[in-house]
DNA sequence: CAATATACTGTATATAATTACAGTAATTTT
DNA sequence: AAAATTACTGTAATTATATACAGTATATTG
């Protein structure tokens, strides 16, 4: 995606605020009288060269048929109980989704995934909570993974990682340390988890 | 605000629908072209009552350009520390603010508060965790109340609730409960608990 | 029981909006 | 040095869109 010039982004950010206040994407005329153009045909051009780069689609014939191609405004998969074999984000353990809202919870979150049973009550996990998970978040001892052991899926702090050796800690008294040997096992660190959110106190 | 009929609610999914695909609203034209309609003009006049019931705004001479009135779209105050003797929604209270997403965390929430201590861990509510509050909500024995004691904002569990007789139960078996007299101190119960953010774990 | 609201068809028109074509001029890329 | 890109003015035509007016029919409310 080729980088837009000074006026093409300012003419992008217009858009972008004529959507936040009003709802819908200005016209030709609009932008034009905005910007001070004389002709409306300078917002037609810039809008084309906009598109040529990759950051917005006009939709022919559409009065006001300016679409962004934002990544941003994409919707977050909330995992439900996960299948044994397939992957996680497989469309039949998509429970629902949930709109990205830039300010909250902002961290790359790439799903979130429904807690069963209670093996991390003691740091506040709890049954029914939703984990917001990053798959890129690299994950390192201390932190709370997703992790697949034998295509079981799991939630637990990460305790020890090494070759032949890697120890996952349930966050409850009531349980033991789960220990792999990764080698033996199948075992996949799926991503950690960066926030938490519950819906019914 | 009067209540859509069940064409008129129809119509409106209508909107919000072709916004959240396209990112701009219909015409008369592709409404009637949805619903079947062979005149533009049964949009129009659904449009209208629409308007008139408070729903939506007409832009008049602006193509597409119906405005939602939408309550579902706008910011949630996060509330820091409280100060001291204000109301709590109180401008100089407000951390941040985050917008309200649609799907998620849905129930009427009035504002987030970040919890300070450690009294909610055992049913885990951890510090810096934000809460979502109701106002609305209302408070019954057992659920999780934000209260304010001689001006002192706090998060517990409200046990017993009469006349001359509050109980608030921390959490957390280090503390104790609360008794608190209405009528000899100053007590408000602000709201209840209905959700939970953390926003790193 | 009249008035109002709901739910449309059908026609027409002014205007809103896209979009093509013809230029000018400076800057950047090849 | 030529070609392409950027950044516009100016005009015009087609089409997209809002919106008014005239009806029909049924249901609901005062």
């Amino acid at each position: 995606m080729k980088n837009l010039t000074k006026r093409q982004e300012e003419i992008l950010n217009l858009i972008k605020s004529h959507i936040l206040d009003l709802g819908f994407p200005p016209t030709r005329a609009d932008i034009s009288r905005s910007l001070g153009f004389k002709s409306p045909n300078a917002a037609e051009q810039h809008l084309r060269a906009i598109e040529k780069k990759g950051f917005i689609k006009i939709l022919s014939g559409a009065s006001r048929g300016i679409v962004l191609n934002d990544s941003e405004n994409d919707q977050i998969p909330v995992i439900g109980l996960v299948a044994a074999g397939g992957p996680i984000l497989a469309e039949e353990n998509v429970e629902k989704t949930i709109p990205r809202s830039n300010n909250l919870l902002s961290s790359h979150i790439d799903y979130y995934l429904r807690v069963k049973g209670d093996s991390m009550v003691d740091i506040g996990i709890f049954e029914e909570d939703l984990i917001g998970v990053s798959k890129s978040e690299n994950t390192k001892v201390g932190s709370v993974v997703v992790a697949r052991i034998n295509n079981e899926v799991t939630v637990k702090t990460l305790i020890e990682m090494s070759q032949n050796k890697v120890v996952l800690r349930p966050e409850n008294q009531k349980y033991e340390d789960i220990i792999v040997n990764p080698q033996v096992e199948e075992l996949a660190i799926e991503g950690s988890c960066i926030a938490l959110l519950r819906e019914s106190i």
